[in-house]
DNA sequence: CACTGTTTAGGTTGAA
DNA sequence: TTCAACCTAAACAGTG
């Protein structure tokens, strides 16, 4: 297994799992959702590796889709023509990874089983907040494209409120393999103009790109070009600078924040029992229609 | 029909 | 050595 920050791993399998993989694709977009061609598409674009064998791996993700809890399927809209469904983190997963890295996670995201159906209905809402979370995030890229003169995103308007201030620049210590320097491209002021997957000297001062060749094509590969994120019809957003927002959200709603720590994995359910898999089966139970 | 999503099963690897 | 995380394969159903 290849060390980052050493050897290119443009033909390498690079170090991250499936979940991290498919996380960061997720995180990647704006709307911290995406269906499963953009994660595919995500993950070719920035691991030659991936671009072979694409039936094997790309089976491994649908499983790791369906079989994790820390990723929730968000049914389309009417109005979000298409095949197949977003795919989101779960907004309680924030600290699934150790230190933020996405070499290996701590521990397995579990979702309790619910049993009732309260608890399902509360799966129904955390998929209905993120849905919103995605039109808000939008919205406000939409904001900074007026803002910045930017043609409008794909003339979608939301009826939403304006979203609040994106939160400021977390100071605690980004670890080297946290998704924020791993992606690492359009986290500049917004109404800057974001450069979609800038060449080396844009890279956050921290951690210097040679340490992602992976990532931005060190040891003489090119940089690849960032997906576009097409999340909402379609619609191309790599122009357009993302908002960060934390993995965690600083504010959750009641029904997250209660279910979070049922749903940590430094919560109370910890490690050991069976299998909730074996049990009950996990996607149906996150499978909920939002509308 | 191709793609998407779910489920099961078996194997490998690393940490405790 | 055990256990959990992870990988791979495969079968199958649903959907656009």
């Amino acid at each position: 297994m290849p060390r980052p920050g050493r050897n290119t791993y443009s033909e390498q399998k690079p170090p991250y799992s499936y979940i991290s993989l498919t996380a960061m694709a997720i995180q990647s977009c704006p709307e911290k959702m995406l269906p499963l061609s953009e994660i595919y598409k995500f993950i070719m674009d920035r691991f030659p590796y991936y671009r072979e064998n694409t039936q094997r791996w790309q089976n491994s993700l649908r499983h790791n889709l369906s079989f994790n809890d820390c990723f929730i399927k968000i049914p389309r809209r009417p109005d979000q023509p298409g095949k197949g469904s977003f795919w989101a983190l779960h907004p309680s997963c924030g600290d699934m990874f150790e230190n933020g890295s996405f070499l290996r996670r701590r521990k397995r995201f579990k979702v309790v089983a619910p049993a009732d159906p309260l608890a399902r209905s509360k799966a129904a809402e955390a998929a209905h907040y993120l849905q919103q979370q995605a039109k808000l995030r939008l919205s406000a890229l939409a904001a900074t494209a007026a803002a910045a003169h930017l043609p409008p995103i794909g003339g979608y308007h939301f009826t939403t409120s304006p979203p609040p201030p994106p939160p400021p620049p977390p100071a605690a210590f980004k670890h080297p393999f946290a998704i924020e320097n791993i992606i690492a491209r359009e986290y500049k002021a917004p109404g800057t103009g974001g450069v979609p997957f800038p060449p080396a000297q844009h890279a956050p001062q921290a951690y210097p790109l040679h340490a992602w060749p992976h990532v931005y094509g060190g040891g003489g590969v090119e940089p690849v070009a960032a997906p576009e994120c097409s999340a909402y019809g379609g619609v191309p957003l790599r122009a357009v600078p993302a908002v960060p927002v934390p993995i965690k959200p600083p504010h959750l709603p009641a029904f997250l924040s209660a279910s979070s720590r049922a749903l940590s994995p430094t919560g109370p359910q910890g490690a050991g029992g069976p299998s909730a898999a074996s049990q009950q089966s996990p996607a149906a139970l996150r499978s909920v229609a939002v509308h």
